[in-house]
DNA sequence: CCTTGTGTTCTCCG
DNA sequence: CCGGAGAACACAAG
């Protein structure tokens, strides 16, 4: 489950790898992963070359020289980006919990073949990830859906405040919506609400404004954290070198039902489905 | 059965 | 009856 800062781990190693590089051929094994015209996809992409790698929330932007479109690349649960020079793996994404698997394997379903012979291989488990062309018209509409997100200038108190501003849902909804707050997902969302404080099924209006600083602050914080550990490896998640995440170790109650809280040692981390999502919070010091 | 990110559909309310 | 918000569902596969 790749979220802001998997992705943007990811985002930072293959930059270096793939910028400048020219497609030599697509391979595409499943078309239902691509999401927009598939010969046009094809025949855009050959001969293209990458000038550009960003993100915006969960979400890959793959700029391209000729053509007049990006690329776009959504992992959405066990996508992985995975790139291949010779026989070293040098930049992952989502994987199976061992590093020793084959290139390209049966979740291996678009691959590019860069000019010099390296190769960047599209894996997808559950095929929930796509690919997809976007013109300029229509990354301009996919970009204004997405909201603020930690890290980005535009991440301050008062934005924060006036995202949340009238909302009638809980605060854990509201960090998983997307148009609100870009980036963060189900472990985040849960580890920056026990980072705060506050549980996570308090409706926005009961929030006292000292709750709705400290929820920004760790926000900015926790998803700080988690990249420079290099994302959270909870189940297979890979990180670019071929190595798990190192965030686990600092996950707080995702994952930790059952077990005492690490914060104030007596609450018993529970867990609840909320929002539609898997919930876990410490009963006793989130309030 | 469960798991999740997001797009779609349903339902509620003023 | 409308629009908007939010909840619920759909998707896929292990």
């Amino acid at each position: 489950m790749p979220e802001l800062p998997e992705v943007e781990t990811i985002r930072r190693d293959l930059v270096e790898k793939i910028t400048g590089k020219k497609i030599k051929a697509v391979t595409v094994n499943l078309r239902r992963l691509v999401k927009s015209d598939y010969e046009t996809f094809v025949t855009t992409l050959t001969g293209n070359t990458v000038t550009a790698l960003e993100r915006r929330g969960k979400l890959m932007i793959i700029s391209l020289k000729k053509g007049g479109y990006k690329l776009l690349v959504h992992l959405k649960m066990t996508g992985q980006l995975i790139f291949l020079q010779g026989k070293k793996v040098v930049a992952g994404g989502h994987s199976f919990a061992s590093m020793d698997f084959d290139l390209p394997n049966k979740y291996s379903y678009i691959i590019f073949e860069f000019a010099d012979g390296s190769k960047l291989f599209f894996n997808d488990m559950r095929t929930f990830g796509y690919m997809k062309l976007a013109d300029e018209a229509e990354m301009k509409k996919i970009l204004a859906t997405y909201g603020i997100e930690p890290l980005q200038p535009e991440f301050t108190l008062k934005n924060f405040r006036v995202a949340l501003d009238n909302r009638k849902t809980s605060i854990k909804a509201a960090l998983l919506n997307q148009q609100l707050f870009s980036g963060i997902g189900n472990i985040y969302a849960d580890e920056i609400c026990f980072a705060a404080g506050v549980l996570p099924q308090r409706i926005i209006a009961t929030l006292h404004d000292d709750e709705v600083k400290k929820l920004h602050r760790a926000s900015s914080a926790v998803i700080k954290r988690a990249i420079a550990e290099r994302g959270t490896t909870f189940n297979s998640y890979i990180d670019a070198e071929g190595r798990k995440g190192n965030f686990l170790s600092f996950l707080k109650v995702f994952g930790r039902q059952g077990k005492v809280c690490v914060r104030c040692k007596t609450g018993i981390i529970k867990k609840a489905k909320h929002a539609g999502r898997g919930t876990h919070w410490c009963p006793a010091c989130q309030r």
